[in-house]
DNA sequence: CAAGTTTTTTACCATTTGGTAAAGACACGA
DNA sequence: TCGTGTCTTTACCAAATGGTAAAAAACTTG
């Protein structure tokens, strides 16, 4: 009896329908939230029953936490990969483009991400006082560092960050919108080429 | 009876309840989306019972529909009152703080408005193919002037309206993230000042 | 204050939703 | 090929949800 009991090897058809489950999961959570999914859906969406579905998760909770710490566990990688002995604006500007193309390559992790923070973060509050809290504190420290040895120009190092998330996310959580405004074109090689741009121009001292 | 019909002088009591149901439901989509929302939710929000907010509502939809279109009503206000007679730098500038005042002071509406995107926009898909999209297009307009003329630097229009709207909806509708990141001080400060320098730095030639 | 109107409550109802029990179908190694 | 464990389906259920009917209460106005 699967379910998420911890057993010793997953079969194929585990497998295989898991991430059938997990993939449908994130298309409808990502597009209603929590509260405004449903198990009829994600089974529909998976091409599995909804019992069958319940025999691979204990439930609607469970799939959404799976998802969430799936997302949780690459999400701040990006950030990570700042090197504190790399050229300071180059380092930036690469942290800024690999949000990018998550936006551009993940739009259902970002939207999944945003709803949950929209709802008031009900299950990654912890994680966003803990971890990400921390983390943003040890790069902030790094990028003040570069300030302050001139590399690059002063500005709120937390404030910076702030704007590389909402400016890179943007795009895939308003995807919508950017669309209809710039009438069925793709954004990204536009948004790529703006954010350079602007990221250039504010860390310049 | 009234639920929404035209009449000639909605009374006091109708007046008070409205804006009860109303206020109450802002903060109940504004949290879960339309589907995550449940009647009794608002209705207990509201301090009414259920079957009293369907004497004033048609229903959830109408609710819904009324605060979005109230909140449409006055959404694109600060960049209507962009003067393309005035000093470009100056304009954007108002533009921007003027976008960050609204999510200091109206977050909910930020968030219902966020959610609404999110989930595909499909009750102002219209509204983004046509009012906004025009309206963009003629500031765009005004905006490429402005940098032909020499005023401020060159920068794609229309990814610079997308980063204004991002970066100040951001305080709003990621507020739980942001207030976690700065360990609860208020954020708008420091969000003023960073984003003064951004624009500055970005639109100085 | 009485008649008529507006507002609120009580008592429902049909559908949807998350979830379960148990029987069947299937896969696969001995 | 048989049996054992894995997977899927069928048939449910209780609670929640959007909504209604109609009576009761409250308010307004002549």
């Amino acid at each position: 009896m699967p379910a998420s009991q911890p057993q010793k090897k997953p079969s194929r058809i585990q497998l295989r329908n898991r991430r059938l489950i997990l993939d449908a999961a994130l298309d409808v959570f990502s597009q209603h939230g929590f509260r405004g999914a449903t198990l009829d859906q994600i089974a529909t969406a998976a091409g599995l029953s909804k019992p069958n579905v319940l025999y691979y998760f204990d439930g609607k909770e469970d799939i959404h936490q799976t998802l969430l710490t799936q997302l949780l566990a690459t999400w701040l990688d990006p950030m990570r990969a700042m090197n504190p002995d790399g050229d300071a604006k180059a380092e930036i500007l690469a942290y800024m483009r690999r949000k990018l193309a998550m936006s551009r390559d993940y739009p259902r992790e970002s939207r999944l991400f945003a709803n949950e923070i929209l709802q008031g973060a009900p299950r990654i509050l912890d994680n966003l006082n803990g971890e990400l809290r921390d983390l943003v504190d040890e790069k902030s420290a790094v990028i003040q560092g570069w300030m302050d040895a001139g590399q690059i120009a002063q500005v709120d190092p937390r404030h910076l960050i702030f704007s590389i998330w909402s400016l890179t996310q943007h795009y895939a959580d308003f995807d919508v919108q950017v669309r209809a405004v710039l009438g069925g074109q793709d954004p990204m090689p536009g948004a790529q080429k703006f954010l350079d741009v602007l990221f250039e121009r504010l860390l310049t001292a």
